[in-house]
DNA sequence: AATAAACTATACCAAAAGGGTAAACAATAT
DNA sequence: ATATTGTTTACCCTTTTGGTATAGTTTATT
């Protein structure tokens, strides 16, 4: 029960690049060394960012990675769906035939979880990396 | 970010519970067969639902599982904690030290996460086993 | 065009967690 | 005594997690 440290350090990547100036290309290393992540791990997950739409990206000399929207319309929710994908509680709730009892829709177990995880939903989308932005600049 | 099979499995087993007469002794095999949980799988997490009170045992002839209190008093996290363990949606929670940024306290994801794993907490806490009896039992 | 500086794509690996099985043991009612 | 029921411990296989390595592609600059 819990976000995997793939995920952490896209939210630390991400709020990284909410705080640099708009549009700013803002290389690897930069982000890896600021915010404390293993430099080639931050290269792998930073695909599943862009494929996402969050971030986007430019090789060569002079590239690296920026927000790909505002960061007031980028939620903490987007950000670990885009690593993890969709959060499912239970597995029953990804495909009712998970469950072995095969009572999925009338068991109130199942309709518990449902709303537990809308809400955890609801929760996550509920920050914005605009929100959460101030904290993260100071250090440096 | 999910739970995992065997807390599935503890939910029902203890629903199961909860549906019998109080204070009447189930015996493992009974529960196994209801909730279709393998049976040896049932056996092995028991014993963490006695340590944490939810659930009390008698072995020999006649013996069993029963809830160890009211079905009001027992609630998704408390069965959950006692499979799983404490909720930690990120490890920074656990101990501050675990963030490679050391700035846990000062820092806004931190924080936020603290605060939807609170939220996350009560909804589970809000839903007793008593809430969830009803559906349980009609089949068989 | 050459080159160096970036990101990209695969593949690999070790450790941990998840899901389940087995066997020997301990308690208890009859 | 004995059969019944839970307890304990250990084991096993698979998947996920967290991370590293290597080769490749794009691009600004010279």
């Amino acid at each position: 029960m819990n976000i995997t440290q793939a995920t952490d350090y896209a939210f630390r990547a991400v709020l990284y690049l909410a705080s640099q100036p708009a549009g700013e290309m803002v290389e690897a290393q930069f982000i890896a060394r600021q915010q404390v992540v293993p430099m080639r791990f931050l290269l792998k997950i930073m695909p599943s960012l862009i494929k996402a739409g969050i971030v986007k990206s430019q090789r060569g000399v002079g590239g690296g990675y920026a927000l790909a929207r505002p960061a007031e319309e980028i939620n903490l929710l987007d950000v670990l769906v885009a690593i993890e994908g969709p959060i499912f509680l239970n597995r029953c709730l990804i495909d009712e035939s998970y469950c072995s009892r095969q009572a999925a829709p009338e068991c109130l177990v199942h309709q518990a979880l449902a709303n537990i995880q809308k809400s955890l939903e609801s929760d996550l989308e509920s920050y914005s990396l605009a929100d959460l932005l101030g904290s993260q600049d100071e250090e440096s």
